[in-house]
RNA sequence: GCUCCCUUCGUCUAGCGGUUAGGACGCGGCCCUCUCAAGGCUGAAACGCGGGUUCGAUUCCCGCAGGGAGCGCCA
């Protein structure tokens, strides 16, 4: 039997880290097993579905580079399919008419729920004949009151649940639209799903969909319910937990890759392996090694994983994904020096692109004053002299390459008898505003001979104007 | 309230009856060093509780506690 996975997104807002790793392991475990990928959007919720959020989940599921053999499809397209369907189980008697209104539905909660039981629909239109003039009413499932049905989970083992604290489902709402029950049901069958991986909030829905299988008499597929990703505070993962929505990570400066395989961490090991490229993760992926504990979110390993992405990637490709962050964040990078050289300089300080682009942005650009405690700290009367032989000697200098560079500034600080360091310091002072920033000969070569020359004669002139140290 | 699920360092996890309970992130220390990093070495840090089963339980079973999910004409 050929492996047929699907994710199953409904289009209601943005597409989430959760829905990430749950598409994620289907993924896998599709291509893992040479099988293929279905991407379906569960539209039929018509007052919150938006094509807004259609657009962010394609989006979304192309930045991460999970493609799909089938699809995109939408439940909307298929509503004369469930119609059909739903008149065949009417007709076969495995389904009937619901005219109960919405408030007396309710009230028969509120009693179950005053009584300490399991609110549910207590069948009372299962066996009514005549229909109540002027109501549209809603199709149920006529399932099973006795006995148990038992999901036969690839993460959690036997789960089994009694008939009896389940009702009869809605599949098909007054209007004629099918409820989520009723559309997952048919398009799985419909579509040849073998594996349905989901989030285990969907655990409990699965006994109901068995059900209506076994009334459809399609085949039950197979089940897998994954452990659910919390905050970092272990509730539930919202916004205020930080970026949920997939594309900010795209904006932080995330690289897929390391977001990827960040996720397919959690709730899944492979020994004391960390780092996966896509083709281990393919090869090695195994449901049974899912873990069935909740995990929490943690941002600090992310970006870790993110910069081992940064470290080990590519020049040319990490220079290209730079220059294609900077242009979605509307940075210009046409005045500075080629992003190869960039990239190289600043990985090993850099979390994120957006760390990169943040930390690098004065072999850009001039920037617009010296930060004011890094001023009183470096550019001081008493760093003049060294200031105006770095001036005179770079001036000098015939090439402008990294070890001509660190020549001249050991030359001076050789000269001053003072230690590099006394040198590096105000130089990086004067022509990066700050005192952090890569090794000061490659800062300076980065930044080009006029702009340094330009920045230090600026400096000298700010030392020049301090009062002389006692 | 009812049903279902879960429980190893702060976090992600390894472990699948006998281990000095391993790795990773983070945190501390040391080294390297022109700043910041990166890197190397190193330290602190966990089996929720109570019963069983067993010669022996982190591991198997049962309770409890804690956490989570679901109980819609949402998905």
């Amino acid at each position: 039997m050929r492996v047929k996975t699907r994710f199953a997104p409904s289009p209601t807002g943005y597409l989430h880290i959760g829905g990430v790793r749950t598409a994620l392991f289907s993924w896998l475990y599709a291509r893992h097993h040479g099988g293929s990928f279905v991407l379906r959007i569960e539209d039929t919720d018509r007052e919150r579905s938006t094509e807004a959020s259609i657009q962010a989940i394609l989006t979304g599921m192309a930045w991460v580079g999970l493609d799909y053999d089938e699809g995109p499809f939408r439940q909307t397209e298929r509503f004369e399919r469930y119609t059909t369907v739903a008149a065949e189980m009417l007709a076969r008697g495995t389904a009937y008419r619901c005219y109960c209104s919405r408030d007396e539905l309710e009230a028969m909660r509120a009693e179950q729920v005053a009584r300490g039981e399991n609110p549910r629909y207590d069948g009372r239109c299962r066996d009514r004949q005549a229909p109540v003039a002027g109501v549209n009413p809603v199709i149920r499932l006529r399932s099973p009151r006795e006995g148990s049905v038992t999901v036969h989970d690839l993460v959690r083992g036997d789960v089994s649940f009694s008939n009896a604290d389940l009702d009869d489902v809605i599949l098909m709402r007054s209007d004629g639209v099918p409820t989520f029950h009723f559309g997952v049901v048919v398009d799985d069958a419909d579509m040849g799903i073998t594996h349905v991986i989901r989030g285990d909030d969907h655990l409990n829905n699965t006994p109901r969909h068995i059900h209506i299988q076994q009334a459809l008499g399609v085949p039950v597929p197979v089940y897998a319910h994954l452990p659910m990703i919390l905050g970092a505070d272990g509730t539930r993962l919202s916004k205020r937990h930080g970026a949920v929505n997939v594309l900010e990570y795209r904006e932080r400066g995330y690289l897929p890759d390391a977001l990827l395989n960040y996720l397919v961490r959690l709730g899944w090991s492979h020994g004391d392996q960390e780092v996966f490229s896509r083709e281990e993760m393919i090869e090695l992926f195994d449901i049974a090694a899912v873990n069935a504990a909740a995990s929490r979110f943690n941002p600090d390993k992310l970006g870790w994983l993110n910069q081992q992405y940064i470290l080990a990637r590519d020049r040319s490709q990490l220079a290209a994904e730079f220059g294609a962050f900077m242009d979605l964040r509307g940075l210009e990078h046409d005045q500075g020096p080629p992003l190869e050289q960039v990239v190289d300089a600043y990985r090993e300080r850099a979390v994120t692109l957006e760390d990169m682009a943040q930390a690098s942005t004065y072999v850009f650009h001039d920037f617009a004053a010296i930060d004011a405690k890094a001023a009183r700290q470096h550019l001081k009367a008493g760093t003049v002299p060294v200031l105006s032989q770095v001036i005179e000697r770079l001036e000098a200098l015939p090439g402008w390459q990294r070890e001509v560079i660190h020549d001249v500034l050991q030359a001076v600080a050789a000269a001053l008898g003072i230690g590099f360091g006394k040198v590096g310091q105000p130089v990086r002072v004067a022509i990066t505003g700050g005192t952090v920033s890569p090794p000061i000969d490659v800062t300076l070569q980065l930044i080009g001979r006029e702009r340094v020359l330009h920045r230090l004669r600026q400096a000298l002139q700010l030392a020049q104007a301090q009062p002389p140290v006692s």
